[in-house]
DNA sequence: GCAACTAATTAGACTGTTCTAATAAAATCA
DNA sequence: TGATTTTATTAGAACAGTCTAATTAGTTGC
């Protein structure tokens, strides 16, 4: 019997607690954009489904059936964004909001089938991954762009966040999941890079922009 | 701005309307599940909105507005259904529930791709028709299975209630849109068919469920 | 260690959507 | 036409989910 809105909040419980395994009112009011109090009487409630930890003035947790919840949820937006961008032709800059409403069907069949036109997919177009129907998930070890060095040679494997702006700036610069990425020098004052790939002439990227991009060594 | 339950309003309104032009309150609550006096505060809301025509005591009629938002409410169910079936392989008699959630979801660029996807079809897999973007629709002229006469040669197209045990009944039989069916005989007592089609035996169908089968003479 | 700030909570109100119980209007039918 | 049944309405309560304003608890910086 969950609601619309209980599922929200979990999902940005576990959003938020995959940092710090914890997330405070504050950080989820702001992430939610819904008032602090509003936020305060939701815990409450979240507790008391046994959904997660609560205590006064102490950040939230989630319990193992809260995770479990918040997991599937995930698995559901999940599939559905590897959905639009690879049966429906959607970029993966435009999936982010239809998916935030499709998660919420109540059909297991609906995303079943889903997920085996897919192939049985490990992770979504942004390179995170999709939890199994267990709510379990494996995030491989990638580290940011960010704290690569002169000189490495990398590959593009996820980004941390999904918001429309940065994905179109990665768009425009055809970076996509599996490029292969030359760092051609780190500026010591701001942390801009300028990389190479492609073929293209170089790139240079701000630190925000590489603090949300994901790579891994280039062997395998 | 419309919320959920509003469109689930609209829409009760506009197929129960699709008979007599009108619905009344208590049609609406045994459609909706929904007591009578929820559907009354609600008619006044609706009212308020200029979705409705409503005076006490009197059925309720749509408005040009609410007729035109029911029909594109209905519209996005009808292309999901169609879309379900035909590029998700879902049986016709199991996508109506999945349907109703995922109309209510906001985004023309998702309709407007499954749209294109399906070759933009007139038609739902119940052989109902999808109402166009300005909430047009086209009913051809079809009769009920039920007005047919021995002897008579039709080509089943249509059916006026989805619910998953009448299609599962047509499914074993299998009855399907675009079978042409002979009718052998009918029932002068009770207005039970023998129908023969496909060179299967002859088969019974009973006055209910000739009521809610639609069908065209045999010409185009 | 106290002042100032930030984070969290309580109290109380409001909207939307639902309900039950009671009443009233309309329709039916004998 | 008058009694009965059906349909519709009003009144009032409840719950979910949101808010603002006021208060309290922690945290930080001198």
């Amino acid at each position: 019997m969950n609601t619309h809105t209980e599922e929200n909040y979990l999902k940005a419980i576990y959003n938020l607690s995959a940092v710090k395994g914890e997330a405070n009112v504050n950080e989820l009011s702001r992430h939610l954009e819904i008032k602090m109090p509003t936020v305060n009487s939701m815990m409450k409630r979240l507790a008391d489904k046994k959904l997660i930890v609560y205590e006064s003035y102490k950040p939230v947790r989630l319990t193992t059936k809260g995770e479990k919840e918040a997991a599937l949820i995930i698995r559901k937006h999940r599939l559905t964004e590897m959905f639009l961008v690879e049966k429906m032709g959607f970029g993966w800059d435009e999936v982010h909001g239809i998916a935030e409403q499709i998660e919420h069907v109540q059909s297991s069949d609906f995303f079943a089938k889903m997920d085996e036109l897919l192939g049985f997919p490990k992770i979504d177009p942004h390179g995170s991954p999709i939890p199994d129907k267990n709510g379990k998930m494996e995030w491989t070890e990638y580290h940011k762009l960010n704290e690569c060095k002169t000189g490495d040679i990398v590959i593009f494997k996820a980004v941390t966040h999904s918001s429309d702006d940065f994905l179109k700036l990665l768009n425009v610069r055809e970076l996509q999941l599996g490029t292969i990425i030359k760092i051609k020098s780190v500026e010591a004052f701001d942390g801009t890079m300028t990389i190479e790939y492609n073929k293209r002439k170089p790139e240079m990227l701000s630190h925000l922009v590489c603090d949300r991009i994901l790579v891994a060594n280039r062997k395998k």
